[in-house]
DNA sequence: CTGTTAGCGCGTTCAG
DNA sequence: CTGAACGCGCTAACAG
């Protein structure tokens, strides 16, 4: 337990210089002589002299910290986009914290209100499924914090959100699936009132009707789309055995239908071929020849991050969407 | 930008109570009347005081803080562990932060540095495979912090170590692929300088001992245990066509190795039978047989933020080992 | 049990 | 460009 805590007082004691002096040098203020700055940087570095930061956070009410919120850390796509952070939040300066909201709007609620007790800069946030009011965020914002949407948008005021082209997306995956020759394609989609699937389902739709393939109601399943509402729904697509290919709004969703219709003698991709979404390296070794949307999940959070940090320094406020492409993953090598 | 910032002094002077009572009622100190401080306590909510953790961070010199530093925290142990720590977390009152040290030194270096300078109350930790100096978590230590590892234990002086007993774990894995009749049985083992992978390659020697099954160096393949890694062990498996039993320390490495396995025509688990580590839900679907060692990760998250917070709070520190039990998970009900 | 006093370490006025 | 002085909001130490 040595203790050895060197202020600015101390460095301004051995210099004879004042210590707002010393406190502005190390803050590279230019209303300090380079000479005086080198100085008392090169003291303090002698001297060992850590600033405290919880001294600095009081005085300025900031604490270079950014957090994120979102539902699974666990996710693939979650996995990329918090790296993309790191990175860029490390090159700047700020610290993250990663909160998983679970999906939960309780848990959301409780997050954001210990984040602005503990005066984070700014917010990084995928909202929860059950999130549906945004006092809790505005009440963040209302503290002249930025908040920037990533991966599922949101309609709030002054808010930057950065999604990819789900429409495109979803387009070019159901297209992709039509030209393999599939006449039945099924849909697993999400809730509607998420925007990000809405997008999706209406790609879907708009390829089947670029090459008049009729839509058939019965083909589109809702759910929350995890690893259980895979196999409900391959269930339902086995009592049509018509339906020869299957667009995914999510890879667990499709990776657990797939083994299920494996289980009950379907060949995959031979009697129905599969697109999915999000490039998760498990989809590649379960089914190596499953085609997936790839979400830029890594590009995605370095931009998110690099728009937050740019309002937190600036203090501006912004209110835009930027939607990021995204590419068709074709891993299928085979014969469909 | 509504700014309402009710301080203590606020209170004081409409209550007309000195400050520091405020503070001592607020904190829930047993120097104030229970009346006081219900009067206290009333007001402030009245007056919606918010407490200004901030300034209680820099004169405490604490955060009620705790940071989770492991390798990566997208594999599914870890998620389990984290989920284990943040519920105690919070029944207790402390924050957490999650940091990823991608099993590189540097990183994790880097990681301790920050964490000192931020203060944290407390460290949970699951060492870098690179890490073999301490100093870093020393000088943390040295600050009167203390720190529990999991998982991977380190011989580090008045530190806690909780993990499973990776011995007894293996010994049983490789005992249920000799009762299901194999006799070369090949082992997936991971860098011997990690205690817990040299104690898993004892517990499959041991097995075979009890066993008279003779060793042969041959089926020990050592490795990360990565993706990569199993297809590069997988191959050289059907280099020795006698195996007919894997035992590998890391379901990663066990996943991917049967799936190139199975595309080169083998079957599991007639032709071999494979027990994995982790379990995995991912593991479930790919491999539905797939027998593997569950390791309580929950717990071990639980156990540890207790142990953790425990000495925070009583200033001691400890110096001893935790051993969980883990459990076979055995889904096959196959005829092997 | 409560009030008084005195900072925690830093950043930011305002003079000069 | 630099120094003096003050205060962020809270709590610890010491009285009484």
């Amino acid at each position: 337990m040595n203790q050895k805590k060197i202020t600015i007082h101390d460095i301004s004691r051995v210099l004879g210089i004042d210590s707002s002096t010393v406190s502005r040098a190390l803050n590279d203020s230019d209303r300090v002589t380079q000479k005086t700055k080198e100085l008392i940087l090169n003291k303090a570095k002698e001297l060992g002299y850590q600033r405290n930061i919880l001294a600095s956070n009081l005085r300025t009410n900031k604490t270079q910290t950014i957090a994120i919120v979102l539902p699974r850390i666990s996710r693939y796509f979650f996995a990329t986009v918090i790296a993309g952070i790191e990175e860029t939040a490390q090159e700047k300066g700020f610290n993250v914290v990663i909160c998983q909201s679970l999906d939960s709007f309780e848990r959301e609620k409780k997050i954001i209100h210990n984040l602005i007790a503990n005066r984070v800069d700014g917010i990084l946030i995928s909202i929860a499924m059950e999130t549906t009011n945004y006092e809790h965020l505005e009440s963040f914002q209302s503290l002249g914090n930025p908040i920037v949407f990533f991966d599922r948008p949101c309609h709030l005021d002054n808010c930057v959100n950065i999604t990819i082209d789900n429409y495109t997306a979803s387009f070019k995956a159901t297209e992709h699936l039509i030209l393999k020759g599939c006449k039945h394609i099924a849909h697993f989609s999400g809730k509607q009132n998420i925007d990000l699937y809405k997008q999706r389902k209406e790609g879907y739709l708009g390829a089947l009707q670029k090459y008049q393939i009729p839509i058939d109601e019965n083909l589109i399943f809702e759910s929350n789309l995890s690893e259980e509402d895979g196999v409900i729904m391959a269930k339902k697509m086995l009592e049509n055995p018509e339906i020869d290919g299957l667009y995914s709004s999510n890879d667990t969703a499709a990776i657990s239908a797939i083994q299920y219709l494996k289980t009950q003698g379907k060949k995959i991709p031979q009697d129905i071929a599969v697109v999915g979404f999000n490039n998760d390296p498990i989809a590649a070794i379960i089914e190596p020849s499953l085609t997936t949307v790839n979400q830029p999940g890594f590009e995605i959070g370095k931009i998110a991050a690099n728009q937050l940090i740019l309002q937190i320094e600036n203090k501006t406020s912004q209110n835009n969407s930027l939607i990021l492409n995204s590419e068709l993953i074709i891993r299928d090598s085979s014969n469909r």
